[in-house]
RNA sequence: GCGGUCGUAGCUCAAUUGGAUAGAGCAACAGGCUACGAACUUGUAGGUUGGGGGUUCGAGUCCCUCCGACCGCGCCA
């Protein structure tokens, strides 16, 4: 592509045509220079936005609203003051932009063809690269999902896995280094409850009438491990004392329930990179350094025997204890531990929590600004999850007994439904999700819309003449004129920014609502275009387009953790 | 009682962080295959963004106040 280029592209590559954000750039910097020009504003930011509406264009920006006061001139007045301004300056603005629109204040934007058919062209010579930027050296802890090691994955822990595992993927993928955690809470009181609720299923093998403890968890699942207990150390357990016993079955239980946990959490396509156990780090001391570095900096103080952490000096409700005046540190004495260590070793902690953790937020946060980190850890709440059937309510109660898990949830409405479902939402609103309603309308759930783009894409690359699909990889594609390309190449080349917003933002749930986007853009463009049967400038072309979406497709659904099928 | 999260179409949710006439999907209604996958697509209808007040060029978004839902408020984890 032959062209005068603006200053700015004098830093591109030579080979490479100038893409869209680089037209971009140049505008930004003429109207930058405008507005020096015209009001004398230098430290002008210009950014431009995704108008609601298409007929407002491509792009927008609202510098115009920013300098209409010290313009003292109408926003109106001064985009097209800074429109006229521009074109004068930089003759190659009128090459790159098809329309500049100074419309109620707004400068409406749209791109010459050319650069959206430089930016398909990109996504093709990138590959399985589009979209990623380079390694940028900056370490990210990311914890989410953790749950007590007292029972199975509930659907809770499964939204916080397909927002947790979805941001790690985007994240990784805009060159991030990320590093996933799960803490693993074995180390309190809890863990001597479930000793007496796995001997209590254990005795009541050969005693029906065994009573169940008060506070144990009534789960089936701590029959099963009653029942391997007893066939394989049986023989064992009759000549142990009482308190041995119990802590050997507690930790029998917790050992068998976390790898249940982890299979889980694999079955649903998470990897962790830990499984921090609680426990291991108070053996490897931890606790103790956490507290010597509360103390160290005059942040802690004794009263009725007990250590408190001064956390109402910053922003907390109340102190907290650290450790008992029996000499037990707290669960909140772990997390100081914890993330005194992730501070240390990441440059960015991110937490997502349950539902159950509102009224801790705030100690967390005291912790980190106390600790000499303030600003670096970042704590979401993963919402509630209501199941419903219909009209009918699924109980998920522990102590009801009969709960429904992750992996019951995923087995009705299949892992694909499921990930893409959790990853829709914003992580902090509550939501119901409809079991009944999930199975009946499976074929109209949004995942399978998408899949269906991949898949449809697919089934016309085997149709395809494999030298076209082959040659279309670096044809020429000025052929795409039509509305409908030029609206599909524009959604492809959002998806590097988007990415980043993401990642930036904590906000996955955009990632599901762009790759609708994408499959639509993409179904709409297979109604209104013919491609293999047009001449062959025009089907390489659109074979091209075909390509750069199904890669745009593969990738988005590869960071929901959702396949992205040849055939349905 | 105190603190936190939230309240948007009949349902499930968005709204690029203060921008234009608040948008999608499902459900409803009316159309589109002698064409590469109709699991698609075009259109219609659906709203006082819980109520009220304020801040400003401009508010679903920020502030105040009511109403309502959920979650916290242990030397439990």
């Amino acid at each position: 592509m032959r062209r005068r280029r603006g200053e700015e592209a004098k830093m591109e590559p030579a080979e490479h045509a100038l893409l869209p954000d680089d037209a971009l750039r140049t505008l930004a910097q003429a109207l930058r220079d405008s507005a020096d020009s015209l009001y004398s504003q230098r430290e002008l930011e210009v950014v431009f936005e995704g108008p609601r509406r298409p007929e407002f264009g491509e792009f927008a920006t609202n510098v115009a609203f920013a300098l209409a006061r010290v313009a003292r001139r109408s926003p109106q007045d001064v985009a097209k003051a800074l429109v006229e301004d521009a074109r004068a300056r930089n003759p190659a603005v009128d090459e790159l932009f098809a329309a500049l629109d100074p419309i109620a204040g707004f400068i409406n934007v749209r791109l010459a063809p050319q650069l959206w058919h430089a930016a398909v062209a990109s996504i093709l010579r990138d590959g399985e690269a589009f979209a990623r930027a380079a390694h940028r050296g900056q370490r990210i802890s990311l914890e989410f999902g953790s749950a007590n090691p007292t029972g199975p994955l509930l659907v809770v822990q499964g939204r916080a896995l397909s927002v947790g595992d979805a941001l790690a993927r985007t994240m990784r993928l805009r060159g991030y280094d990320v590093f996933t955690e799960w803490i693993i809470n074995d180390a309190g009181g809890q863990l001597d409850a479930l000793g007496r609720s796995v001997d209590a299923r254990y005795r009541q093998l050969s005693d029906a009438a065994y009573p169940f403890p008060e506070d144990g968890y009534p789960g089936d699942y701590l029959i099963d491990i009653a029942n391997e207990l007893n066939e394989r150390e049986g023989a064992r357990i009759a000549t142990m004392a009482e308190d041995e016993r119990l802590a050997f079955m507690a930790q029998f239980a917790r050992d068998r329930i976390v790898a249940d946990q982890q299979h889980s959490a694999e079955r649903f396509g998470v990897h962790y990179d830990l499984w921090q156990s609680e426990r291991e780090l108070h053996e490897r001391g931890r606790i103790s350094e956490g507290i010597a570095r509360l103390k160290e900096l005059g942040f802690t103080y004794e009263a009725d025997g007990a250590l408190f952490f001064r956390a109402t000096d910053f922003g907390d409700d109340k102190d907290r204890v650290l450790v008992r005046a029996d000499g037990r540190p707290t669960y909140f004495c772990t997390d100081v531990a914890y993330h005194y260590e992730k501070l240390r070793r990441a440059d960015r902690v991110i937490d997502i929590l349950g539902p159950d953790h509102h009224g801790y937020i705030g100690r967390l946060q005291g912790l980190a600004r106390a600790l000499g980190y303030p600003g670096r850890l970042e704590v979401l709440i993963s919402q509630q999850v209501t199941l419903v059937r219909g009209e009918e309510r699924v109980s998920m109660s522990k102590r009801a007994g009969h709960i429904l898990t992750l992996d019951e949830v995923v087995g009705e409405v299949g892992l694909d439904a499921t990930r893409f479902f959790f990853a829709m939402l914003a992580t902090d609103s509550p939501l119901t999700f409809d079991l009944k309603l999930a199975l009946e309308q499976s074929n109209e759930n949004p995942v399978y819309y998408v899949q269906y783009g991949h898949a449809r894409i697919a089934s016309v690359l085997r149709k395809a003449e494999s030298a076209d699909v082959a040659a279309a990889r670096n044809a020429p594609l000025s052929a795409l004129q039509h509305p409908a390309e030029i609206a599909l190449a524009r959604r492809l080349a959002e998806l590097p920014r988007l990415a980043q917003h993401v990642a930036e933002q904590l906000a996955p749930h955009l990632l599901a609502r762009y790759a609708r986007d994408v499959a639509s853009d993409f179904h709409q463009f297979y109604t209104e275009c013919r491609i293999l049967a047009e001449e062959r400038e025009v089907r390489l072309a659109r074979l091209a387009l075909c390509l750069a979406s199904q890669r745009a497709l593969a990738t988005i659904l590869g960071l929901l953790g959702v396949s992205a099928p040849e055939s349905m």
